[in-house]
Formats: structure tokens, sequence, C-alpha cells
DNA sequence: CCCTTTGTGGATAATTGTTCTCTGTAAAGA
DNA sequence: TCTTTACAGAGAACAATTATCCACAAAGGG
């Protein structure tokens, strides 16, 4: 029970919601669209469109790119799932928190884990009373070498970084 | 005369600063290299790869969208130049300040500013300690409307944003 | 001043994540 | 059962960026 302004909804929770929402909208809750609510209910890793459609290709052997991308859209424009934008990479999707927050990015493996800061608030508020505009949204990511990688790269080398 | 670890440059400073590094790594300063750079250097709204490019085929009308990006990445190899980085749109250019540093962005007509607030130092080493990673950059982006677009907005409608 | 070497610019093809288009189908309501 | 609607899937299309290729221009040695 945290104090964050924002919570971590369980599992449950977080698939409730996302199927409450599609049903208010008059939207159909196809198996191939639960499987891929799911994933996104279930995952930790922030994982890309392409994660998702992998993941689901075992239980639903026709599932296309397209279905998962449509549904992410779908979700997206419901503010149910945060999209991590990268234009070198593939875009990561985080179903869990759908709200802005920090994200820490290993520039080697590819990980995307969510330190517990939070609190951007003050700083908005500031850019809002400084630049005049109405600020939607935010976003703060950290790109480095986890610690995990941190091990390889000293017995290997220096993963030289753009 | 700012208190900031890193002040804004003059365009002549930037500029020299930016040949000085090619010629310093043995690159050739070519009249296309040069005027790429002059924008980099003198561009305050954050050029993408295809407003440089526009912008010079008017002095340099065989101009190659390939030469704007391989010269864009010569300078990003050295950390000459910023790059901000959307999936969605076409990538954006800081010539001017090359350290990572906030930008709002309006989501109605693209333009990038810089605000004042500066000091992430604290948070990101927050962020090392906690996560224990090797943090080699950040990214911190306000989404919204510009002051002009919200004008525009409330005499036509409210612009809707994926 | 000529010749060789090297790096560069430009044209074009390729790449890749994502979106669009189209078609058949399944679900919901009458 | 018939009709309407929205969906899944296949594949084409798309757009920003990168890679490949070739001709050329600059720098250095003779």
């Amino acid at each position: 029970m945290k104090k964050n302004p924002q919570r971590i909804d369980t599992i449950e929770t977080r698939l409730a919601r996302m199927v409450e929402r599609l049903k208010e909208t008059d939207h159909r809750i196809t198996p191939q669209r639960l499987a891929i609510l799911e994933v996104l209910a279930t995952s930790e890793g922030h994982p890309s469109a392409e994660d998702i459609h992998r993941q689901l290709m075992a239980h639903y052997p026709t599932m296309s790119p397209a279905t998962v991308y449509k549904t992410l859209n779908l979700l997206k424009s419901q503010g149910e799932v945060l999209e991590l934008e990268f234009s070198d990479l593939a875009n990561r999707y985080d179903g869990r928190k759908p709200y802005p927050h920090p994200h820490v990015i290993c520039t080697a493996c590819g990980a995307v884990v969510d330190p517990a800061f939070q609190g951007l608030e003050e700083i908005t508020a500031r850019v809002v009373a400084e630049t005049g505009f109405q600020i939607h949204t935010h976003r703060l990511d950290f790109f480095g070498i986890c610690p995990g990688c941190r091990r390889h790269s000293v017995a290997v080398a220096e993963p030289e970084e753009g």
C-alpha cells in the first residue's frame, strides 16, 4: 500500500479494467484481443509488439501482427496502455502502469525497468509556468547499462554507445 | 552568465567547436558539411533531417538526404549534436546544446522548445542508487499544446492526440 | 605538376516497424 | 434465419533511415 498518486494494480484488476473499458466503448472481447490484454496485464518487461505477437503465436498460430497493433492502438486511445516510442528500435508497451512514469533502459540488452521514483508534478508545474504550454503528458527515460550487462562488459569490452 | 552546468555557447563558438572536432578526427570540412554545421549551430527550432535538407537545397541543389544523415550521425558519434528520437515522426536535432536537457514538444504543430529548467542530477543519482544501472544519458520530454496552438484550438476544436 | 590514396557526396536500393486495404467470417440483434 | 457490424488475417503500402555503389575531389609523395 504505497502512497504514490497511482499505485500498481494487481494483474486481475488491470485486466478487468481494460475489458471493462472496451465493453463500455462497444468493442468486442474476442479471444485474440483478450489474449493480448492478458499479456499486457501480466508482462513486467515492457514487451514490444513483436514480443506480444511471438508469445501469442504459440496459442494462436494465425495471429497477425496487425491484430496486435490494432489492439495496442485501441488501448492507447483509451489510455489503458503506455507506449514507449523508440525511433531506432521497436516501441515498447506498458499495460500495468498506463500513466506516465520514468523508465530506465539498458542500451545493451534492451531491458526496460521502472524505478520507484515518482513525482515530476512540481517540475511539470514549473515548465507550464515558464512555457505557457498546456502539458498533457511527459516522458522521462534514463539510458545506461544494467547490472547484468555491466558484468558482461567488463569481461568483454566497453560497449560503445553513440 | 547563468550558473547552469553547461551554458549556451554562441553560434560562432558552437560552429568552431564542431569544425575543430571534425578536424581533430581527420574529417574533411567540405562545403556541404560546413553548411549542415551552420544550420545546426544557428537553428533554435530543433530541425529534423528533412528540415536541414530542405533548407540547404536552396544553396546546394544536389544535396542528398543521405549526406545530411551521414553528417548528423558523425556529429552524434562525437557528442556534438543531440538527437531527439520519435518513432512516429522524424527525429529532431539540437546542435546548440548537445548535452541532455529537457524539451517541451507541441503535439499540434511539432514545435520543440527548451525550458530553462535543469538539474536532473539528483534524480539521476537516485535512479542509479536504486537500479544499479550505469546511466549514460537521459531524456525528459513534456508533451502538450503550445500557446499559439491553444489559441487556434479554442476557435476550431480540440485536437485529438492518439 | 602528376599519381595514388582516402574520404566524401549523391543516387538508389534496401530495411524495418508500423499502418492500410481488402476479404471472409463470426457475433449480436431482429 | 437474415442482417448488420466489427473483427482477424494476409499482404501491400508506407516513411524515415541506412547501406551500397560509384565518381570525384582533396591531400601527400615523388
